[in-house]
DNA sequence: ATCCCATATTGGATAGCGTCTAAGCCGAGT
DNA sequence: ACTCGGCTTAGACGCTATCCAATATGGGAT
């Protein structure tokens, strides 16, 4: 299970019983979890650690590109342990379940320089909303 | 310049004072403020209006479907006037500025049905992210 | 023109989520 | 084992949005 475990290490990151606690609660879960629902999880393994360390960890993680962060709302971020294989969401407008998704076609190329009002874009994200099956058939 | 104000009118919607403040305020802007900046704006024509009121306005304006809540991060939704014409956002990581464009192709294409789990897809949005030319420089 | 009341407005309290700070703790290199 | 820079902690703080009870007001009816 312990890629994410691994290849921080490999990168010199200074390994604490706290970052290896959130690392594994984000390794071992493959929906997305709220920093809270992750510090609630890591209390767990970890009674003594603390919010602002898992926000600290969480923001780490994101700079260095292992997970990505997911706003879809003015409720809580979420933390995609998903970040090596690109990939956007859907997500269900009834009770809010975001799934991964893999579309086909490369959006960046779909904006034109003339689009671009000179701003150097790194990055796209798509989001397809919908209804879930359960939410549809109520 | 009235299009909205002669629009929510014909709709039956009670006119007041502060409505109309905030409509006009959101009438003459192409950027996407956020609702304390609309709030400043409206305060400039209408010194006594409560942040209360622009809040509860902009969201019945987004019920109505005149205006679009656009939340990107967890600062400060920010509101777009232009429902009218679908477009998608380009996003300064920087300073949050937003910015409508234009892309060529249809995303919702690119999900195959392999990739939509059941779900009613029924939107997509498109985000680009990246640093406007001023923060570029900073 | 005036009255009336359903609805809108107000400002202050409250809540959710995230960030900051000061102080102590700890791990890795010497 | 010692030291120092980085990590962790608890709680205060800040920002944004929402809720609430009291008050004011638009606009149809008279």
């Amino acid at each position: 299970m312990s890629d994410l475990l691994e290849r921080l290490r490999g990168r010199g990151w200074r390994m604490t019983a706290q970052r290896r606690v959130v690392a594994e609660v984000l390794d071992g879960e493959h929906v997305h979890l709220t920093a809270d629902e992750v510090h609630a999880r890591a209390v767990v393994k970890l009674p003594e650690i603390s919010r602002a360390t898992v926000y600290n960890t969480l923001g780490e993680l994101v700079s260095l590109g292992e997970v990505l962060e997911v706003t879809t709302d003015k409720r809580a971020k979420r933390y995609d342990p998903n970040a090596h294989r690109p990939h956007h969401h859907l997500i269900c407008a009834g009770c809010g379940a975001i799934r991964d998704v893999h579309p086909s076609g490369n959006p960046l190329a779909d904006l034109p320089d003339s689009e671009r009002f000179g701003f150097t874009v790194s990055n796209v994200e798509v989001t397809y909303r919908g209804l879930c099956p359960h939410c549809a058939a109520a």
